[in-house]
DNA sequence: TAATACTGAGAACAGTGATCGCAGTATTGA
DNA sequence: TCAATACTGCGATCACTGTTCTCAGTATTA
């Protein structure tokens, strides 16, 4: 009765025995991607991705089990996009820092990637993409058991910042901007030290390039963990 | 034509003319979090928080005009849970590590927080709790600038680490636990660095106790942050 | 008292993910 | 060679979602 709770990734992609489908895994979730890419998560219904694919709803349940799926399926897809094959200095701080820094620019194309639901299933490529940080971090003498924490955890700050760097490319700049938000109201008596931080404009010194604070953050972060016990 | 985008924070409850309202905001709310806090975020519908009102779903739209602004009510009504009147030590490092500590108890208390769509607009009670971590960060000689930015960092590293938790707490531990992900299968050839990572059963040293890392890694971050320029 | 501005809520709408059942088609085994 | 089998495509449909329309009822204001 109960089927185990099986991921894309355990399901073969088509059976043997019928007509050749007319679509494949990859195509829906291109399909998918390019939805997403446009409009947001929000974008990528069943019957968008059908109508792109010049066909009904029911047909992808052909490819897939459920919506699910097919985010899992995009979100391995993007992750196919970091570079694995950069050289490695051997230096497993540098290496973890180029890593993320490449991880987050794929946050930065695809934007819909903070917006999935508990992180998805790891599938191939992210299999990939973890073996490859385990790589860079096999020159240490990490206990095992703590590797794949430290992974979660860059992975952790990648997708923070990217959503800072994300949300101020979305702001528009200059001191003027219209501060929709409660923040503006009611401030300078019962908040002083928010209205004061709100004073100071944006753009100065620390706060302007938020990768250059992410870069020193990440390393700093490493080199703590690495490093000690 | 074009109405500003406009928060709940910023209109009224309620008018001044008709009857009064059978029902309040904060009633909706604490039904809400009910829902959410038995089943998880996808239970809170405009249905199921009207039924639990003994009311229809469209009566709710008198008192908020989106489910959106439902899900700001309720991150703000758990902000408030944090508690914001222990003494601070004046360490800046020591009182921001004890307020994150506080706030990733609420996380974990109402796990939903995480499933939120990207940070729900501040409130009231948000607001309250960024002057509390501004004034932790007051004896520092940070520039404004990056104030904001520093406490942001440290609410990622809360959400970051409360996700950890959750899903270990979630995940039936002992060595032989079933290990449903495609990360079992074909591990040993292509991915070995993950095959032995995986091997090293959880539970030991560093992996045990993510709280005190947690513990750890803002403080560390925090220290690097206050005390260098 | 009349005008006004509100509240409650039934009905309905467009859109969602998902399922069922059936016609058509390729592969298999006898 | 030919049924049996196992698949594919997909129209129809279901339960559910957030939201709006509309209108009767009610308290406040002038």
């Amino acid at each position: 009765m109960a089927e185990g709770p099986t991921s894309v990734w355990s399901r073969p992609e088509r059976g043997a025995r019928g007509p050749a489908p007319e679509r494949s895994r990859e195509q829906l979730t291109a399909a998918a991607i390019e939805l997403a890419d446009e409009g947001g998560l929000a974008a990528v219904s069943m019957r968008q991705v059908a109508r792109r694919l010049g066909t009904g709803p029911a047909s992808l349940y052909r490819y897939i089990s459920a919506r699910d799926d097919l985010l899992d399926l995009m979100a391995d897809a993007v992750t196919g996009e970091i570079d694995l094959d950069a050289p490695m200095s051997g230096d497993p701080v540098e290496d973890l820092a180029a890593l993320a820094g490449r991880a987050k620019e794929v946050h930065l194309r695809h934007p819909w990637l903070l917006d999935l639901p508990t992180e998805p299933t790891v599938g191939p490529r992210g299999m990939d993409y973890l073996e490859h940080a385990l790589r860079a971090l096999e020159p240490t003498s990490l206990p095992q058991a703590s590797r794949l924490e430290i992974i979660g955890l860059v992975n952790g700050l990648v997708t923070l910042f990217a959503r800072t760097e994300l949300q101020r490319r979305n702001t528009p700049d200059g001191p003027g901007r219209a501060r929709t938000s409660y923040l503006a109201t009611a401030t300078e008596e019962r908040h002083p030290l928010i209205a004061a931080a709100l004073a100071a404009s944006p753009g100065t010194e620390a706060s302007q390039d938020t990768h250059v604070l992410f870069e020193r953050m990440v390393r700093r972060v490493l080199t703590g963990l690495v490093e000690l016990p």
